[in-house]
DNA sequence: CGCTACGTTGATCGCACTCAAGTATAGTGG
DNA sequence: CCACTATACTTGAGTGCGATCAACGTAGCG
């Protein structure tokens, strides 16, 4: 009766072709920082680039590496980690289509202070932090939107100490779930469907806890209706009434 | 036979003079992203910031205000907090000279996501976003260095976010005063004093943890003869025992 | 169809928060 | 110069949130 695969998820197969030289082209120019460049330019820079695909659950660099270049995500998302001495990771962030990671630092000796893994299958363009850096050197617009960028993601973080510091694990939860629905969010048959695979343990990485405190959690939300979870995914059901709970509302 | 002042800080009085326009010049020169520039470009662009002093504690912005204006630190500290539903604040960072905050994004109806607060007496220079963002469009090194500056601030910010995810107060407390010394400190008769009046309650709000907590962790560390420490101030005696409990070296 | 990894749920424990009372410091005014 | 007061700090007792430890379900793959 029930069908062998349950997961609402659409999972994309890992395609070869999702790298071609033309989609390469197609996804630089679209990208934050160097939208507005002449097609002329964008193919030069499209040369310094390489691709490169990695597998779900593969590093594409590891804490502690030499940093010498920059990532940007062509397909697929991809998690940042830092590790702790108890063996404990704590994920700070999720990066989808367009966004970028890796190094941007031009100093010798540098390493990665945090871990890169694939999420899903994943097609990231790479490029030298320095030749990036001499792409950003002539063009102050395209450098003042990496700014703008990196701006946004320390507000970021800090919202993240703010919660953190503050308040308690359920509230912490609703939180990510709003922004990431907000990210990787999609109309499905179960509800605005995360479209990406997220087990209990990142949630719990993602929110400071443990996977048993995280799991907790989930299953008060479902069992009041305001969202459906399965194993590795989740779909918000119930967004107001989980905004009221991220502190992002009032209470009503 | 006690002297009248046990307080080892120097206190610096509020001097009006120190946010002379001869003085600003030499604090803009010396900054990160203006270093290198032309002495007459530092002239045309000195011309642009306004100086403005504050009182200890007094409040340079309030989160929530219109995010209009970009400041520099010319004189003394300012600290950065955000606010919580329940009345705690959380203490982001610690600003000394040359450091900037306030807002960099042009957007109209953008508002500071953090309070800027005088930590002692204090002197900014101040500069519309817009007026900034027109400096830095045709000064592609001065936009690099405030991408790296913001860069460097995002690691930290993430570095906090994962002590919070999986340190214990202790440690925490140890890694905050190994960082505010190497800022703030210089050396004096009681240890290696941080130069800045510093709470049990800004210890906490740094950490995220409460008043008495960090006290009765300052008292342990005191007990232990890491550090020493007084109303308001505090100075580290045992760096390398600091830095193990911080997790920053082996224990040895 | 069985194996493995993910997820759930229960019981117990402990770190750090809360509430509370008391002490010490450093300005202030007499 | 010294009592006075405000504020910072200390310390204790009790509590609770969330971590830990443990056992058991269950989905999905080979």
């Amino acid at each position: 009766m029930a069908s062998r695969r349950t997961t609402p998820l659409e999972i994309e197969e890992i395609e070869p072709a999702a790298c071609t030289v033309d989609l390469r082209l197609q996804i630089l120019q679209q990208l934050p920082f160097f939208a507005g460049l002449a097609p002329a330019d964008i193919v030069a820079i499209n040369e310094q680039f390489r691709e490169r695909g990695y597998r779900p659950g593969e590093t594409i660099y590891h804490s502690g590496d030499a940093g010498t270049h920059l990532y940007v995500v062509a397909a697929g998302q991809v998690k940042l980690l830092r590790h702790t001495v108890t063996g404990q990771d704590v994920l700070l962030e999720i990066l989808a289509l367009g966004e970028f990671f890796g190094s941007l630092a031009p100093l010798a000796g540098d390493v990665y202070p945090e871990t890169a893994q694939a999420q899903t299958a994943v097609c990231v363009l790479t490029i030298s932090s320095d030749a990036f850096r001499d792409i950003l050197r002539v063009r102050p617009a395209a450098t003042l939107a990496v700014l703008d960028l990196t701006a946004a993601r320390l507000q970021a973080a800090q919202e993240t100490v703010r919660q953190l510091s503050a308040y308690p694990v359920e509230q912490r939860i609703a939180f990510t779930l709003v922004k990431l629905s907000d990210k990787l969010g999609q109309e499905a048959e179960v509800g605005y469907l995360i479209q990406m695979p997220l087990s209990r343990e990142d949630l719990a990485q993602m929110t400071g806890t443990t996977m048993e405190s995280a799991s907790r959690v989930i299953s008060q939300f479902q069992k009041e209706g305001l969202v459906r979870s399965g194993r590795q995914w989740l779909a918000v059901t119930d967004r107001p009434r989980l905004e009221a709970i991220a502190g992002l509302r009032p209470p009503n």
